[in-house]
DNA sequence: GTTAGGG
DNA sequence: CCCTAAC
């Protein structure tokens, strides 16, 4: 008992970061709606944003650089109608960013939920795009004539997007994150795996929203709203040191997306950006074409796939379904969200007292960037954690065909096997500092200069797709461009139009994805990203606009397209390798707690004495690292490598292993003897 | 399902 | 980390 109990201490020392997620009471609670016509997720027409750059310029100039506060986001609710509406038109009313996620793909009692009910006209036409979301098209030119999809024609070329805002931000001139949700009203499978689309669009509506704002907003009092797109701070009504809880977009069902990640929003900054730019961008949006050729008949391929699913390893669930939490998929971009609030309390689960030095940024976005703002706060503690909070990643929209006859919940498995295709294609996470790709995974962050002090705004994440080569001839051409990096005009201007992909089974799409949007961890760790793109040859090189604090990759269709590379592939089938999760100083004491009680031959217990909240730590992981830790501890340390572990630990290992290896040696002589003995007495 | 050990 | 032989 003594042992026992001694254990438990032990193991306690070590608190697996628990990734944040809604109670699945609330996650249930979902109600589904039937939104026939809206049928995918709609498209924020970037147009919008020109309006607002101007507007947030000169309103972020006085809050330019500095933090602006923290959380609370005003909560604009607004639902898009179908409403036309000109391009030059909408960019003189106001952006709107939109992104469109997969919250809970992989959840199965997600039910989905249309939010909007109460819809408020807005005056300004503010026009969204509408599109399926996923379902590419030419959205920023209005140009529906490529989509060939039986929901799209519905919302066809004269579809107008109308912005409802309800329960929006008392304070007309903040910005609002709208978010548009909208899902599928059918399961998609026995396991009732469903999926779910959501616009979310941030929009900065000053004479938009004026009008119908219902003042119950969520935004009670410091609200401070983002614009994804812009780097200045927008100021937003006052900002108070509460931190209420502010929900995002949606109301109660918020929480059903970003609940455990959200509980609380910041407040970041944002820098607008030019006209020019935003021209720039808008035309890149509307270059690229996903193509996800219907396969209507995999819809039983999908069963299995989910079935798979079922029985991944718990790690790799998890990670899927983060990513799917967290990825705001939109034909042009889709968000991260993460809260860091939240994950502060989950990494370290103790009460945060008072925050200083919180430094959030957010950059502009350059085209295909990815919104993402970092903050750094210093605990109090010796290690000073450093808290990331990616708002957004751009992806390439997909193009899907579906035909006129297929049914709406066709079209929406179809968006639904486009968008796992794309988790599952194995994006990477790259890291830019000061325009310059961080590629040492192993370096800390405070030896790449990311501390709170430092660099902050020098920041950039990359998606990268997980494979750069495109060996079928899905690919266009080889020219596929380096991962990560600024895209610059040249660059924009050498991509195809379009690309096409074609999805194939959906066995394929059960790749956990690859990226590190789930990191979690206590360790600082955050930056630990995947290995970079092999092929990448912008490594190490200057990204034009160091500024930005997401960079974004050329996550394009080519690129992604690799993805039905899979299909023919025999190991294709959830053989993914998983992700590097290098253990921790704090799981490396754990284990050597563990181990130093029940010895060596006994992983399983380890395990669960001391790992047993942690789901991607198998036992013969730990035994692995066991493994690794005897040897690490047995050379020079000027031969190690990773994240140094204390001597002090090694030299416990060494020790640990020494006894058990005795331990286990007297164990086997005494067998011997006694089975001599066996033996002699037998005979 | 666990262990142990090579890859 | 993966894979597998051997419990």
């Amino acid at each position: 008992m003594v042992l026992k109990k001694r254990l438990n201490f032990g193991f306690s020392g070590y608190q697996i970061p628990v990734i944040p997620k809604a109670p699945r009471s609330a996650r249930k609670r979902r109600p589904c709606k039937k939104l026939d016509d809206q049928i995918c997720a709609f498209e924020l027409l970037a147009a919008v944003a020109g309006k607002l750059l101007l507007e947030s310029e000169s309103s972020a100039s006085s809050n330019a650089g500095a933090p602006v506060g923290k959380d609370e986001f005003a909560d604009c609710r607004a639902t898009i109608k179908r409403e036309q509406m000109e391009d030059d038109k909408a960019l003189d009313q106001g952006s709107c960013v939109e992104s469109a996620y997969i919250p809970e793909a992989a959840d199965q009692e997600q039910n989905f939920k249309n939010v909007s009910s109460k819809p408020y006209h807005t005056e300004n036409k503010s026009f969204l795009e509408s599109a399926s979301t996923i379902i590419g098209s030419n959205s920023l030119t209005n140009d529906w004539s490529e989509v060939k999809t039986e929901s799209c024609k519905e919302v066809n070329a004269d579809a107008k997007l109308q912005i409802k805002v309800e329960g929006g931000s008392p304070y007309l001139d903040d910005p609002c994150d709208i978010r548009i949700m909208e899902g599928t009203q059918k399961q998609l499978d026995d396991d009732s795996k469903q999926t779910e689309l959501s616009v979310a669009n941030a929009c900065s509506v000053k004479a938009p929203i004026e009008k119908n704002v219902n003042n119950s907003a969520l935004i009670n009092s410091d609200s401070s709203v983002q614009l994804p797109l812009y780097r200045d701070p927008i100021p937003c009504a006052s900002f108070v040191k509460s931190r209420n809880h502010v929900k995002l977009g949606v109301r109660d069902d918020d929480d059903n997306y970003f609940g455990g990640y959200r509980r609380s929003t910041k407040i970041r900054t944002f820098k607008p950006t030019s006209h020019i730019a935003y021209r720039r961008i808008r035309k890149m949006l509307t270059s690229r074409h996903w193509k996800v050729a219907p396969k209507l008949k995999d819809y039983d391929g999908m069963k299995s796939f989910y079935r798979k699913r079922k029985n991944m390893r718990g790690d790799e669930r998890r990670r899927l379904e983060i990513l799917s939490k967290r990825m705001k998929f939109c034909h042009h971009s889709f968000a991260v969200a993460y809260d860091q609030e939240a994950s502060c309390e989950s990494i370290s689960n103790k009460p945060e007292k008072g925050i200083k030095g919180d430094i959030i940024t957010s950059l502009a976005v350059p085209p295909k960037g990815a919104v993402v703002s970092a903050s750094v706060r210093n605990h109090h503690q010796k290690d000073p954690k450093v808290k990331f909070s990616i708002k957004s990643f751009k992806v390439p929209e997909l193009y899907i065909e579906v035909p006129e006859t297929e049914t709406v919940g066709s079209l929406k498995r179809t968006v639904m096997e486009a968008v796992t295709a794309i988790l599952g294609s194995g994006l990477r996470v790259g890291v830019v500092l000061q325009g310059k790709k961080v590629r040492d995974d192993n370096r800390t962050l405070q030896q790449v200069g990311i501390s709170q002090n430092g660099n902050l705004d020098t920041l950039g994440f990359t998606l990268e797709p997980g494979f750069t080569k495109v060996p079928l001839s899905l690919s266009p051409k080889d020219d596929t461009p380096a991962s990560a990096s600024y895209i610059t005009d040249q660059e924009l201007s050498r991509h195809p139009p379009s690309a096409i992909l074609g999805l194939g089974p959906p066995s394929a799409l059960s790749y956990p994805p690859k990226t590190k949007l789930d990191k979690h961890d206590e360790n600082n760790h955050e930056l630990e990203m995947l290995p970079m793109n092999p092929i990448d040859q912008s490594a190490d090189e200057a990204v034009p606009d160091s500024k930005a604090l997401a960079v974004v990759p050329p996550v394009n269709a080519e690129a992604l397209a690799v993805v039905p590379v899979y299909h023919k592939n025999k190991h294709s089938e959830l053989s993914q390798r998983r992700t590097r999760r290098p253990f921790s100083v704090a799981e490396v004491e754990a284990l050597v707690e563990a181990v130093e009680q029940l010895g060596t031959g006994r992983w399983r217990d380890v395990k669960t004495r001391a790992f047993d909240n942690a789901d991607h730590r198998t036992y013969v992981d730990l035994k692995d690292k066991w493994k690794t830790l005897v040897h690490t501890a047995s050379i020079a340390s000027q031969q190690r490598r990773g994240e140094p572990v204390p001597q002090e630990l090694l030299d416990r290992v060494l020790a640990a292993h020494a006894y058990w290896s005795q331990h286990q040696a007297k164990q086997h002589a005494k067998q011997l003897v006694d089975a001599r003995v066996q033996n002699n007495v037998a005979t």
